[in-house]
DNA sequence: GTGATGATCTTCT
DNA sequence: GAAGATCATCACG
C-alpha cells in the first residue's frame, strides 16, 4: 500500500518540451510520468517514446496526426507545448502524447513504454489483470509495455485527459525528474508505419537499451545514440 | 518463440 | 467508406 502520495523529484518545466520532438523523445526516457486518480497515485519510468514531427518540419512527417494541419481531434499539438494530447485507436484503445515545441507548431512525443514504479496494485486492476498473472514473473511488465496497455494502466482516457498541461503542480498528469539518469537511447523506425510511408525507415523511436518493459521484440535492432 | 486474426469505432475523404 | 501511432488470443514450431 501506497501511503505516500508525494510525487518524485521535480515537475519538467514547459521549456523542456519547446523544441524539437526529436530531442525531447530521448531526453523524456529515465523520466516519471505520474497519474493522480483521487486518493490512487500511478507512476512510472518512460523507457520508450516516438518522436513526430509537425507539418512545418522540412521534410513534413507523413506519419504524424498534424501533417495535414489543424483539426478537432488533433488541435492541442498546435497549442502550447507540455500538453497531453489522447486519441482513440482501433476503436478499443487509446494513446498518449505530449506536445512539443511553440504554439503553432505541432510535433509531439507518443509515450509507448513505462517501468511500473508505484501503484501496481491499480494498474493491475485498471488493466483487468488477475490475481495469479499479477504475481506471475514478468507482470509488471505487461502492465504498462505498449502505447494503449499504459494508458489502460493508468487510467488515461481521451474525455478526461485529452487537453491537460503536465507541466502544473495539481494537474492529474504530470511527468518528473527524480534524478534517474539514462546514458544513452537505442534509435529504431517508429511502430506501426506503413511501408507505403515515406517515413517508414524514420529512426525516431528512442528506447532505453536493455530494458524489459520496452515493447516489442527483445533485441532491437537499431543504433545506439547518445542522449542530446 | 513467431505469425495470423478478430475485436471495435473515431476520424477524415 | 476505408484506414488506423493496438492488443489479446490462438495456432504452430
Amino acid at each position: 500500500m501506497i501511503r505516500n502520495l508525494s510525487a518524485p523529484g521535480k515537475l519538467l518545466p514547459r521549456s523542456f518540451y519547446e523544441t524539437r520532438p526529436e530531442l525531447v523523445a530521448p531526453r523524456l526516457l529515465g523520466k516519471v510520468l505520474i497519474h493522480r486518480a483521487g486518493a490512487a497515485m500511478m507512476a512510472g519510468r518512460i523507457v520508450e517514446a516516438e518522436a513526430y514531427l509537425g507539418p512545418h518540419n522540412e521534410p513534413p512527417d507523413p506519419a504524424a496526426h498534424s501533417h495535414r494541419g489543424p483539426t478537432p481531434r488533433n488541435l492541442v499539438l498546435f497549442g502550447l507545448p507540455g500538453h497531453a494530447y489522447v486519441y482513440s485507436i482501433y476503436g478499443m484503445y487509446f494513446c498518449l502524447n505530449i506536445s512539443c515545441e511553440k504554439k503553432g507548431q505541432a510535433g509531439c512525443v507518443l509515450l509507448r513504454a513505462l517501468e511500473p514504479i508505484a501503484g501496481l496494485e491499480q494498474m493491475a486492476a485498471n488493466r483487468g489483470v488477475a490475481d495469479g498473472a499479477a504475481r506471475s514473473n514478468g507482470f509488471a511488465k505487461r502492465l504498462t509495455s505498449g502505447p494503449s496497455r499504459l494508458c489502460q494502466a493508468l487510467g488515461v482516457l481521451r474525455t478526461s485527459h485529452n487537453g491537460l498541461d503536465v507541466t502544473r503542480a495539481n494537474s492529474p498528469l504530470q511527468v518528473r525528474d527524480d534524478g534517474f539518469s539514462v546514458e544513452e537511447a537505442v534509435a529504431t523506425a517508429r511502430i506501426g508505419i506503413n511501408e507505403t510511408n515515406a517515413a517508414v525507415d524514420w529512426p525516431l523511436r528512442f528506447a532505453v537499451p536493455g530494458n524489459p518493459c520496452v515493447s516489442g521484440p527483445k533485441n532491437l535492432k537499431g543504433k545506439r545514440v547518445p542522449i542530446p
